[in-house]
RNA sequence: GGGCGCUUAGCUCAGUUGGUUAGAGCACUUCGUUUACACCGAAGGGGUCGGGGGUUCGAGUCCCUCAGCGCCCACCA
């Protein structure tokens, strides 16, 4: 492929597809040691991921690209590191979130509702919901480039994983984990199921506070109470007291009587209620508030529900029966009103728990429900994140993990939903229970055959809670089991830690005796531009797709990588991702130049040396070379570095650097000038590829696709090419090639390094000069330069330094010291280095004093706040590299400083 | 009521064993279409790192404290 061929712009658009096509039909995202063939090495290392299953019926979000952004490079680092490398795919089914769907679906199509199509029908039809949109989400997945393996790709529902749900259900429960009775739960009326407590979420909101009076009974006197919802005043069961509070401790013991529906109850003393709250007092509904619940466990209260599951006012209400929650609000207050009993109502903040779906506010009802009995299970989670068997990252993540586990309550598994795994529970007529793996045909206990199977389904969560390794076939003691569990990392949303980490890691310990990786990694939230949380009313959704339409997929991924950080949300809009698609084009251009290159490399003039001789070849090479190649060696280092630390934002953003600003800025630039000579032709070459293929590799993991089609065509090009051996063990395709490792010695080649870095502060300053005094691009400028001790240096770059800062070689003189000052000309004093730019007769150079002024005070300020640090006990105490550094630092300024003032005398 | 995070250039953010002129992208100014790239290049301008105190030879980085913003957890009617 020649650069004709190459466009000028990456085409990522044709380009993503192809190469994901390649990728998926190489067979490139499976494990290389699969337990399941034959040559199967158990001594090599797996690294396992198993993915956050997305919903089944879901579509790209935000968020998608955050976590396959991340977990996608660390599938494609450990895998071009050579672990045995799984990321296992799936979905999620997602009970409430598809369940909706389909049944808005339902509505709108078929005008049924769910309860009129029946049980048997209804899921049925979500199952075809899924078989027909279920890889909408999973081809929006491979779309970011994530390198799944598809074949081992399972679903929450699938069969398998609906076995290991079972058989998780019944150990817990025939170790007595599990029990099942009325408790007071969150209660959707909308959706009509149970929720748990994490399904809540708490908002402040404007309120009423609603102040009555509960008449003692045979008398005129009251004790006043407050309340937001009077509605239950239907459902009171007592009124309690503190024990100590001199205003009511004469009405303990004695009834009170219920507004409106006259039934006497009694004032009760309870230590929780606090004298200086309120009005002191507390009306009692343990049907509907988890306060009074408890209180009314300790006073053997009677407890009365007073609404039904749509949370309107049910048989115990009396008068209000059949209303709304919110009208009986409303008509039993004015009934109250009406009745003389009304103190006054005032606004009120408060927290109102609603519906993290739909938001609908939740109601605390007595329900009866599945439970699953928490404390040992969260023991154990507890002890394998506090004896280090799990890390998370970031650490501080640990304490609200601990605190969580500290303070867990009973989890209500059961949702009255259809759509999920229906419980493993049987009835007979007589209510035994059976309980069992295989469906049963007759009563346990009494052999019925009139059996029915417990209607509810699980949570959700409930089977996600098994992912790591139901995904890997347990219950079945499966290869893929033995030898990918425990998975390496879990890769998630810091929001979803308790939901499902958590449990995870509960489960897995509880299900197969170990953790279920080894390190949780959490990311945080994507907001918008401004740092504002995304949201549909909010109408600043960022829809992903869009984005990769118009700026190509690595874009979209970098940009979620860099400037990221473990664990802190991150703002995310059309300009970052844009300024990252012109990386990538970047990339591919300088992909188009080392192609270039190697093509104008003439196959006659030379000679086959092969890369270890090349590479033993260190003192034939300019200094560039020596430079960029000892850069790119504290790159690799660096990047290494940081990977391991999971700081993937810094690596990305210092392999960005280095090939914008070194290899492209800098090198390219030189690589054109030691390409015109015969005799430093090939080695820069053979840099440039070997320089930019280590870029290549170090960038594949974050941006896979241009990667690998620069990757591509520089592989073909070279081996094409003279230097064709520098290739020939490199692979197939870069997703499977090597991660670069250091080839080089730390420090290798330091003073390289220095020395470079005086030649570009050498050029700068005459660019600056030229900028300054404005004079054109291409007018090749004469210099004489004084350059003291680095004459031998400045002599054997006098090419590369006429070339860079555009100045005429033959006018370019180099001396140790000049003889005498040269008239007429503009100075630049760089260290111990001067430089004369004639420029008589183009220049005014009268002005040019205030220029060498400002020179000398800055390096004069340099000097002074030097020779203070130097004289302080920084001497004494700091490490003597470091001193040295700094008192080379001022040599330097006083150099630049008199030679400066000689100047200006 | 507890806990956590953030506060660094006009904007959005990096800055992990404390090391001495604090970085990037975008935006801005000037110049430039040199055969990798104008989705580009060159040269610039711009920051008392929220305030105060402390530890240290040395603090954006560690400790204390205050302030503003945000998030999580929590049973006060």
């Amino acid at each position: 492929m020649t650069k004709q061929e190459l466009p000028k712009i990456y085409d990522f658009k044709s380009t993503e597809p192809r190469i994901y096509a390649m990728w998926e039909a190489g067979g490139f995202f499976k494990p290389h040691n699969d337990p399941n063939k034959p040559g199967f090495d158990p001594s090599i290392k797996p690294f396992v991921i198993t993915i956050p299953p997305p919903n089944v019926t879901g579509e790209l979000h935000i968020g998608h690209p955050m976590f396959v952004s991340i977990e996608d490079l660390m599938t494609r680092y450990h895998r071009m590191k050579g672990f045995s490398t799984l990321w296992v795919p799936g979905t999620d089914h997602a009970g409430i979130a598809t369940q909706l769907m389909v049944e808005r679906e339902l509505l709108k199509t078929d005008e049924v509702t769910r309860e009129e199509l029946g049980r048997e029908k209804f899921v049925a039809r979500t199952w075809e919901w899924k078989h027909k949109y279920g890889s909408l989400i999973t081809n929006q997945i491979r779309r970011l480039g994530a390198s799944c393996d598809w074949d081992r790709e399972r679903f929450t529902l699938d069969e398998g994983l609906s076995r290991a749900v079972r058989e998780a259900f019944i150990r817990l429960y025939e170790k007595g984990l599990i029990y099942r009775g009325p408790r007071l739960i969150n209660w959707s009326p909308g959706l009509k199921t149970a929720v748990s407590d994490l399904e809540v979420e708490y908002s402040e909101e404007q309120a009423t506070l609603y102040y009555f009076k509960y008449m003692i009974a045979g008398s005129e006197e009251f004790i006043p109470v407050a309340t937001i919802r009077p509605e239950t005043i239907l459902g009171d069961t007592a009124v309690a007291v503190h024990p100590e509070d001199e205003r009511y401790k004469k009405f303990i013991g004695k009834k009170v009587i219920v507004p409106i529906l006259g039934r006497e109850i009694p004032v009760i003393a309870d230590e929780y209620v606090s004298m200086d709250f309120g009005t002191g007092a507390l009306k009692i509904t343990p049907g509907h508030d988890a306060n009074d619940y408890a209180i009314a466990h300790r006073h053997n209260l009677p407890i009365i529900s007073v609404l039904d599951k749509a949370a309107k006012i049910n048989e115990n209400g009396g008068q209000y029966q059949g209303q709304d929650r919110f009208d009986c609000r409303k008509n039993i207050w004015a009934d109250m009103k009406a009745a003389g009993l009304v103190i006054k109502t005032e606004p009120y903040t408060t927290t109102i728990p609603r519906s993290q779906r739909g938001g609908e506010i939740v109601e605390p009802m007595i329900s009866e429900q599945w439970f699953v009995q928490m404390e040992s299970l969260a023991k154990a989670g507890l002890d394998a994140v506090r004896d280090g068997s799990i890390k998370i990252v970031p650490e501080r993540f640990e304490k609200v993990y601990f605190n969580w586990l500290d303070n867990i309550k009973d989890w209500c598994i059961s949702r009255q939903l259809w759509w999920g795994h229906r419980i493993p529970v049987w009835y007979c007529p007589d209510n035994h229970m059976t309980v069992s793996r295989e469906d049963p045909t007759q009563c346990a206990a009494c052999g019925s055959k009139e059996i029915r199977q417990d209607e509810d389904v699980l949570d959700t969560w409930f089977s996600s809670g098994l992912w790591p390794f139901s995904t890997l076939g347990w219950p079945e003691q499966t290869p893929d089991l033995k030898y990918f569990y425990p998975t390496t990392y879990m890769e998630t949303g810091y929001d979803i830690l308790f939901f499902w980490v958590a449990r995870m890691i509960m489960m897995g310990i509880e299900f197969t005796g170990k953790a279920p990786f080894n390190t949780v990694y959490l990311h945080g939230l994507v907001r918008d531009e401004i740092g504002r949380k995304i949201s549909k009313t909010t109408g600043n959704v960022i829809d992903p797709l869009v984005l990769m339409d118009e700026f190509g997929t690595d874009a979209l991924r970098f940009t979620m990588l860099v400037g990221s950080t473990p664990g802190n949300d991150t703002n995310v809009g059309p300009k970052k991702v844009e300024s990252n698609r012109n990386f990538a084009n970047k990339i591919w251009n300088a992909g188009r130049f080392v192609i270039n290159a190697i093509d104008g490399l003439d196959t006659g003039k030379h000679t086959q040396a092969d890369n270890g001789t090349r590479k033993a070849q260190h003192a034939t090479w300019s200094l560039a070379d020596s430079w960029i190649w000892a850069k790119l060696q504290t790159l690799i280092r660096d990047v290494e570095r940081q990977i391991q630390s999971f700081q993937y934002g810094q690596a990305g953003q210092q392999i960005y650097e280095f090939i914008w600003s070194d290899f492209a800025d800098w090198y390219v630039e030189i690589a054109k000038e030691q390409m015109k000579n015969e005799e430093t032709r090939e080695q820069t070459v053979v840099t440039l590829v070997r320089v930019f293929d280590t870029c290549l590799r170090l960038l594949h993991p974050f941006t896979p696709f241009v990667t690998e089609e620069v990757w591509g065509h520089l592989r073909n090009a070279i081996l094409e090419s003279p230097i064709a051996d520098i290739a020939k063990d490199w692979p197939d395709a870069l997703i499977i090639a090597r991660f670069p490792e250091p080839r080089e010695p730390e420090g290798w080649e330091e003073s390289k390094l220095a020395d470079f870095t005086l030649i570009q502060e050498l050029v700068r300053s005459i660019r600056n000069l030229r900028a300054e005094k404005n004079i054109a691009p291409s007018k090749k400028l004469a210099a004489n330069i004084s350059a003291g001790d680095k004459v031998d240096l400045l002599k054997q770059q006098s090419a590369m330094i006429a070339a860079l800062a555009g100045l005429d070689s033959s006018l370019l003189v180099i001396q140790q010291s000049l003889t005498e000052k040269p008239e007429d000309s503009a100075a630049i004093v760089v260290g111990s280095v001067e430089i004369y730019i004639p420029l008589a007769g183009t220049v005014d150079l009268a002005n040019d004093k205030p220029r060498l002024e400002k020179e000398l005070k800055e390096a004069q300020s340099h000097i002074e706040r030097l020779e203070k640090l130097l004289s302080s006990d920084f001497a004494n105490k700091a490490p003597a590299a470091l001193v040295a550094k700094e008192r080379e630092k001022l040599e330097g300024y006083k150099d630049t400083a008199q030679k400066l003032k000689t100047q200006l005398k």
